[in-house]
DNA sequence: CAGATTCTAGAATAGTATTCTAGTCACACC
DNA sequence: GGTGTGACTAGAATACTATTCTAGAATCTG
């Protein structure tokens, strides 16, 4: 049986991730069959093991490639910004309008692979994560240190960031949300300055 | 084959359930077998397709029972201060307690079933979370119009108030975590209220 | 072109959710 | 006390889907 091209380096695999992302976000993880993959991507069963090993590490990879995405982003926000409260809104803003703009990948990110431990499955993600991890404590701990921000521990500064902002994305996803993007911005960008900026009476000291 | 004794009201419902739980909890939703929750249940096969029609279904009951009493705990906090940042702080408290103190729980409602649509699966659910939104929407309602809190649209005072400390209590969940439970909760009981109080460049007016 | 490697195909297999059939038990009614 | 009825239970039969296996094609290397 004649096919016309094959194995090009990374075609088959990039197209494969492509319809399992599709699919997951589209369907959720276990709604999401082996078949519907196959068909979307036009790969063949056995061409799918060899790439990924089965369906729970075919979701690692469709993760790790979404989290690569959401970290650059996210670094370059960091980046861009060295003024505190500028580079919180704008955390704020940058996680809304991803979610607003990717909902595919947001929806696969934040609410289907959030649960599982989809995260132990593939051997990038541990270090990706610390690497994103340090950078960001980093950027928080000379904030901190600039006396700019309270002082806590790393975990607690980045529940309070960007814990508000994900459970509003969260509704946004499912959607069950009516509140407008871009005044969701604005005011959940201010709360979360509020709520993590050094408290005024301590100003000074 | 003689049997001691069934069919008594709910006992074997109830058996069921507290078994799925268990394996959900313990296992995940898709790494735990029915023939799991047959086992530690003792019921067979037939006895929780009658009660519950599948796998999913029971799921969906699970997280229903699991709901109502995190929200009627909820509730009640609520109901014992009409103090607005005591009752924001309690509230904090009371999740991340909750957590800790009912991991099992705490890990299938937050963790597992915070993704899929569990949540559309049970006729029970949907009047739930509707009865407590109503709740919670007249409390934070009032203290609202009392002046003490940001004038802001409903679902952004729960992402504000409830988006750190979820945040952080997914990472308590999971593990992944270091600081201590105490402090947190008076560190984030503290920054949630700053975020949602009513600002102080206002105040008066 | 020969040999090696990577990749693909699709059938065969295995594991698990679901359905089905035949009951059993508790109770109401006569 | 019998008997009919509906809720409940059991476990085998079935259907679905992830995974494994074997053969072979495409590509690359020398």
């Amino acid at each position: 049986m004649p096919r016309s091209q094959q194995a090009r380096s990374g075609q088959r695999r990039e197209e494969i991730l492509e319809a399992a992302l599709a699919c997951f976000a589209e369907l959720g993880y276990d709604k999401a069959k082996l078949e519907d993959v196959r068909q979307r991507s036009g790969a063949s069963t056995g061409s799918i093991y060899h790439h990924f090993g089965g369906k729970e590490r075919l979701a690692a990879a469709v993760y790790l490639h979404g989290l690569k995405r959401y970290h650059r982003g996210f670094l370059d926000v960091l980046a861009r910004h060295s003024d505190a409260e500028a580079g919180i809104r704008a955390l704020v803003d940058y996680h809304l309008r991803w979610c607003e703009g990717e909902p595919d990948w947001a929806r696969f990110l934040f609410l289907v692979a959030a649960t599982s431990e989809v995260r132990s499955l593939d051997p990038g993600i541990g270090p990706q994560i610390e690497a994103f991890s340090m950078e960001v404590g980093r950027w928080f701990g000379e904030q901190t240190a600039a006396g700019r921000l309270r002082a806590l521990p790393q975990d607690l500064v980045i529940s309070a960031v960007m814990g508000p902002v994900q459970d509003f994305a969260r509704q946004l996803l499912a959607g069950t949300n009516t509140t407008d993007v871009g005044e969701a911005s604005q005011e959940l960008g201010e709360l979360t300055w509020s709520a993590i900026r050094r408290p005024k009476e301590l100003m000074g000291s």
